[in-house]
DNA sequence: GAATGCCGTTTGTCAGACAATGTGACAAAT
DNA sequence: ATTTGTCACATTGTCTGACAAACGGCATTC
């Protein structure tokens, strides 16, 4: 006789069960509007109280969204959210800089690969005006950061590899905020990163993949290069690089990355 | 004169907000026990609907759970939260299988190097023991398919690496949630399927880094060859391939990666 | 026709209550 | 001595009812 865990859900997570399978189903579709709460009382039989609590979880998975007036709107979970979760993990479970960089170092050359197969020359204008700015921004190390990690995001795009986007995102952005701390590293290397991201564009634009590839390591290695010059442990848990406002911060600011 | 866009929290966030802060910066250690919903009320100066609200945000995030009794306790989200996220988001926008399949594979190669660098024998035992297990379930194509999941998710632990255990884990879940779709595939093949892992397993002990990624890339082509010989279409999205309930159910069957 | 003010609807929050479930301690039974 | 029954207590899950603030839409005004 095998007898199994005993697990009863709450109305609250009834509630929320129902309307995610519903979004994900698609039997309510991205973008139409959730019933009001009091519908909802109705609909599942239960007060509004647990209705409410019901929709706090959908929202924080992403799956709602407050639209024109209250009212809540289904919507796609973006990036960001898959951001969050894994900038907590990874802050909680004390992961190392030297984890993050290895990860993102093979992604980024996935991306060089990738974008080599499919570029197409909108992206790759975006990535050349990306660089065009990134040279005005000398002497601005705050903005050559967030212009680096902007490149980066802007190539995961350029592959249409979606499934590379979500995953390479949240990476992107922890490197982004722990060298943000160490800001002096950038003054000395700007202009390898300009040289870096410019022939890595060329290569991409004249389709040879191993040249990409090759910048491409060549810069990630040069990241790590400036961050331990710089006196960081590469050792060191990312919490110990970045404090939790400024992550939330850089969370809320994404550009809402779209994925067509 | 610059004004900048208004953004009031409400209530229930600020208290969300206010938690997460402290248990991300360690002011509440994972373990401990949240104040009850009363003293919160207390604290925060609201009353016990918007504590409530607030804790179902926290609850979501995999920040809190129910530990003994029903006081909550923190948590540091692990895997499973980031991986129910990525699976939200990539149904949603509707990546397809061949996306999922790319990325896969180069985290996979990636997990091959790092694993024949660190290395270390009681992992390198687990793989041992799912692969003899595997041999065992040989007729019984649902095993076969969730031990072939488990291989590669050791796999991953073994490289003592957490981001790409973390970056890895949905897209594991997730090929093998489709691939379960399509059961069919491989009665014909687990013959090759042993020998792959076999020939990956042997490369690692021998610290043969090429072999090893070699043979996993096959390992990785196979599984492709497999899936469209039994009739999928690469392209479509896996919501195609996959219900929503069956990933429910797989999200929370995992075992809960422990991240050392 | 565009700006303004009003009104119904919906949400955010409050106030208070009760039942269900879990804890811990202690007595009773085996 | 270990297990089981019982009880008081703490905490959570849910309900009831209510109100103010904020928003969409509509009629009004210039």
């Amino acid at each position: 006789m095998r007898l199994r865990q005993i697990n009863i859900a709450t109305s609250y997570q009834e509630v929320f069960q129902q309307l995610e399978s519903a979004i994900l189903k698609g039997s309510i579709k991205i973008g139409e509007t959730i019933p009001t709460e009091a519908e909802l009382c109705r609909i599942f039989g239960v007060k509004r109280s647990s209705v409410r609590e019901g929709i706090r979880l959908l929202e924080q998975s992403g799956l709602v969204a407050r639209g024109a007036g209250r009212r809540l709107i289904a919507t796609a979970p973006a990036t960001d959210r898959t951001s969050e979760n894994f900038i907590r993990s990874a802050t909680l479970n004390a992961v190392t800089l030297r984890e993050l960089w290895r990860v993102e170092r093979e992604l980024e050359a996935l991306a060089c690969r990738l974008a080599c197969e499919v570029a197409r020359s909108e992206h790759l204008d975006r990535l050349a005006a990306n660089i065009k700015e990134t040279r005005r921004s000398a002497g601005d190390p705050k903005a050559t950061t967030r212009l680096d990690m902007e490149f980066h995001r802007l190539l995961s795009q350029a592959t249409g590899n979606r499934a590379l986007t979500i995953a390479r995102d949240p990476l992107g952005i922890l490197l982004y905020a722990s060298t943000d701390f160490l800001i002096a590293r950038l003054d000395q290397s700007t202009g390898r990163l300009i040289t870096a991201h410019e022939n890595i564009l060329a290569a991409i634009r004249a389709k040879d993949v191993d040249l990409a590839v090759l910048w491409m390591t060549r810069h990630m290695d040069d990241f790590k290069r400036g961050c331990t010059m710089s006196g960081a442990d590469f050792d060191q848990p990312i919490s110990d690089f970045v404090d939790h406002e400024t992550l939330a911060a850089l969370i809320r600011a994404q550009p809402e990355t779209s994925l067509p």
